[in-house]
DNA sequence: CGCCACATTGAAGGCAGTCAAAGGTGGTGG
DNA sequence: CCACCACCTTTGACTGCCTTCAATGTGGCG
């Protein structure tokens, strides 16, 4: 196991770093490797670091008092989390835990804070990536307060299915599940079996189909309305 | 209507500030004068600055297609808010508006950003301010998501009536109510028929009373049972 | 082949939203 | 000073979305 450069130094928060920044970034790096299901950190742990994912998928997770859990994101490579923890200077909001075996470059707040005084555009980058996190923040609270799980649904197909990554020239719009449908019930704040029942629902009415493992959306507009609201 | 300085160098985000960095701040600052139910910004608009209260409330919200509202958070004196887009560079994500007649002061993007480069410590005051707005962030994703409304009630009161200021000394904690009960229900993603009738309920077992805008607590373990999502 | 996790489907019940109407309250102007 | 008005609050009745519980179906893998 060791340190993949490349991975990081992609990634928008190093993007712009020349080598001698980046070599004091990288400096500060412990590389982690935790197992499929084993905590990273726990909410209300004092939160002393963050982390960028190297290899491999972690969920980031509120549980309720009766252990009902809601998965508030899924990062994968390159991607990083807790960075807010740092600056807060608090604890952790949530939990964090391995969806697959992961290999992760973990920055020290202290050593890491150091850092991002002596290098102002270090800052700069930081405050922009959380200002789009905090965006999507933000998304997230309207669509639980604001929308039906129809909608939320909706929402999370149109979503995928409009990356960057995915043809959009295509006839059908087109999307790989990037997770157990289990799991985006959660990420949906709602429960497996009513995703089921809704996406039963536009298979009926020929909005999408799905074949293994992949949804094809048939009825664009349809998916549209759903999202503003149109009972399905 | 001119400048308050002492509101703004009391605040957070320019406590620490020598005389002659505020300068570098002050000469910023466009004072606004807003109307209470004036929109000050709406989603999707092009963010250009953002904005600190020198008096007056300013609600930020979101509104669902059919036009159901969302109360983001509500901010008063001394508050920022929208620095998110400054850093971000995009759009509005929310709404806001006047609550009351207010007094804003305006910091514009591309000058603010400029003195943010030549001021490390600005980038840290905004980073540390972010952090903790978006924990405040995820804990409401957390509490749409995993509570019901009593418990998101409950919490709101029990918040509201241990902050520094209210007496904890006292045998029963007391909170005044900081906005209409409507604007409540706005905030905690309900309506105010469904808040009136738990506030009952409430009122009912003797967990809380009321008196002249003001919440009394007389069993604080009942309401902490409720939070913990123990059923009213 | 049989296990296990995930997925689907059915039935029942509750929480909270909507609609409607009446009661309360504060502010304004006559 | 009080009457009026606008707005907020409360209460009732009803509806429906979604959760919960339970049972059955399915697919991958040792």
């Amino acid at each position: 196991m060791e340190l993949n450069e490349q991975i990081f130094r992609k990634s928008h928060l190093f993007q712009d770093f020349n080598d001698k920044d980046w070599d004091r970034v990288k400096a500060l790096i412990h590389l982690v490797k935790v197992q499929k299901g084993e905590i990273i950190f726990s909410e209300d742990e004092k939160a002393h670091g963050f982390y960028m994912i190297q290899t491999g998928r972690v969920k980031v997770f509120k549980l309720s008092p009766d252990g009902k859990e809601h998965i508030l994101r899924i990062f994968s490579k390159g991607e990083h989390f807790a960075e807010a923890s740092v600056f807060s200077g608090g604890k952790f909001p949530a939990n964090a835990s391995a969806l697959t075996d992961s290999t992760l470059a973990y920055f020290p707040s202290t050593r890491f804070l150091h850092l991002v005084k002596e290098t102002p555009e270090i800052a700069l980058f930081m405050l922009s990536a959380l200002s789009r996190y905090m965006h999507h923040l933000v998304n997230v609270v309207e669509e639980l307060s604001l929308k039906n799980v129809p909608a939320r649904l909706a929402k999370f197909l149109f979503d995928r299915a409009t990356l960057p990554g995915n043809f959009a020239q295509e006839r059908h719009r087109e999307l790989k599940l990037p997770m157990t449908k289990s799991e985006i019930a959660l990420y949906l704040g709602t429960t497996s079996e009513t995703l089921s029942r809704i996406l039963g629902k536009m298979k009926r009415l020929k909005i999408i189909s799905e074949k293994n493992k992949r949804i094809l959306i048939h009825k664009e507009d349809a998916l549209q309305e759903i999202i503003r609201g149109q009972k399905l």
